[in-house]
DNA sequence: CGATCTGTTAGTAG
DNA sequence: ACTACTAACAGATC
């Protein structure tokens, strides 16, 4: 499910199917997702192509040639390609017919995903007060990101204002690979660990896309493969640990995170 | 049946 | 104004 690679992955798929096709036909299958758009909003984006996709951490915005198509999975969300005349899939919110023959669909069983129409991405990402995307995050991001603050490493990780895209497996997996305590203050991790944190969040990423968000295809060495409470860690020497921090599950080894 | 889940945000308290 | 924590959203899966 959708943290920064996994809507990386499906950017790259809806530029493989529907980049420079035009759109023919919008179909909102469930009202709650244009509750707050504007009225005929659908005037804006129908009867263009879709020129552009761009991705910012989990957040995903196609432009239509007049306004940018904004959308957010939440914990289910995906995208779903089929024939135009085909049976949508289980748990489509919304439809877009092109003419090239493909319905791209937006299924979300639990329904927490958002859709909205924006006209500048900047503004977007500026209201939300978005941090800058994990891929183009810099040493100095990590630096200001961790210094001074008292909450957990992985709390700090979570949050989307800092930097962009990392979610709760990516948290945990580098958290792992860098031996860091889960629940370690920002403030106490060394500017050089900190640095070394953001950094090994970013190339999990890079490996995540590789594999096409595919666990099954994930490097053996990745933590998210014995992420399981009670679970041997790889280390041999202790078993996995589950606690809550920042609201969410995590998973740890306290023999290598200390 | 009850607990859990890879996300965000309104509300609350400090 | 900012920081941090919680509940809520909803349904499949174990």
């Amino acid at each position: 499910m959708p943290e920064l690679p996994e809507v990386e992955v499906m950017r790259r798929n809806i530029e493989a199917h529907v980049l420079h096709a035009g759109l023919r036909k919008v179909d909102v299958l469930d009202p709650r997702l244009t509750t707050s758009l504007p009225q005929n909003w659908e005037n804006a984006v129908v009867n263009n192509e879709l020129s552009e996709t761009r991705r910012v951490g989990k957040y995903l915005f196609l432009f239509f040639g007049k306004t940018w198509l904004h959308l957010h999975f939440g914990m289910t969300g995906s995208i779903v390609f089929v024939p135009t005349n085909d049976h949508l899939p289980k748990y489509s919110r919304l439809a877009l017919d092109f003419d090239n023959g493909l319905r791209m669909c937006f299924t979300d069983p639990r329904t927490f995903g958002k859709m909205d129409v924006v006209n500048r991405v900047e503004s977007f990402l500026s209201t939300k007060k978005l941090g800058r995307d994990l891929l183009d995050a810099t040493e100095d991001d990590a630096k200001k990101m961790f210094v001074n603050r008292k909450i957990s490493a992985k709390a700090i990780l979570l949050k989307q204002k800092e930097v962009a895209g990392i979610g709760n497996w990516l948290a945990d997996e580098a958290l792992f690979r860098q031996k860091i305590h889960p629940a370690t203050p920002g403030g106490s991790l060394s500017e050089r660990k900190a640095q070394h944190l953001l950094d090994e969040a970013k190339r999990i990423a890079v490996e995540a896309i590789d594999a096409d968000t595919h666990y099954g295809d994930f490097p053996d060495h990745f933590f998210v493969h014995h992420r399981k409470e009670n679970n041997d860690c790889p280390c041999g020497m202790g078993k996995i640990e589950k606690v809550q921090l920042a609201g969410r599950s995590t998973y740890f080894c306290s023999t290598c995170q200390s």
